[in-house]
DNA sequence: CCCCCATATAGACGTTTGTCAATATGGTTA
DNA sequence: TAACCATATTGACAAACGTCTATATGGGGG
């Protein structure tokens, strides 16, 4: 938990774009196919395929090859660990560093 | 939880930088002013101001002024219900729709 | 081997993002 | 009121993003 946020926020960024979050919402529910994912969206078939290599290269989604079809499904144990992390920077913490010698403004 | 994607994609790209990672990080400590969020980051002061519009804009972060300063704060609220609906996003449901009449690949 | 199908890549293009220096705004205090 | 703070806004700019059409790649089946 080092220099995390730079880490993190690849994952953040991969979930930061609605067609993403409803290809996620859908990857839930098991493993799909490119084609039935594309099924269930409005946008062109080169424009999924670079979602999905958003998705699959920032670690959330894995991508396997199954001869012509790809199937996606969520990394679940990268998707946990996001959410461990983003729950730690948003609940408080205690000897936070920021806090210290705030002497002026603030208080 | 209708067209939830919209809504909360909002507040995972007010995530989806690491300055502003850092920001909320700095913020679950509890309420600093802008000048001492400042202190610990090494942006200008027109970019942290920048920053801060889009985290309070999206509802992420409560923004007070006080006098001559800003004070901010989480939005504990809104956090806890996007961790909820990220949560949501990726956990198998029942009954999923996305995976009806799938017959030729994917099965 | 050739064609077909699913997926990936390239190229183009308009939009959005993150950054800064410069300036404006607006509260505080002498 | 005037000068001085902290913060916000503006304008400029390069880089990244999301989208499309067109084309390439690569596996499967006849």
């Amino acid at each position: 938990m080092q220099n995390a946020h730079a880490d993190y926020v690849v994952f953040v960024k991969a979930l930061a774009d609605e067609t993403r979050l409803k290809i996620v919402d859908m990857l839930s529910c098991g493993e799909m196919c490119a084609c039935h994912i594309l099924e269930n969206l409005s946008i062109s078939q080169s424009t999924l395929s670079y979602h999905m290599k958003i998705l699959s290269e920032s670690g959330l989604v894995k991508a396997v090859r199954d001869g012509a079809w790809m199937r996606y499904s969520l990394n679940q144990e990268n998707l946990e660990s996001l959410l461990a992390f983003l729950k730690h920077i948003t609940q408080s913490k205690e000897n936070c560093a920021c806090h210290k010698s705030f002497k002026d403004c603030c208080k």
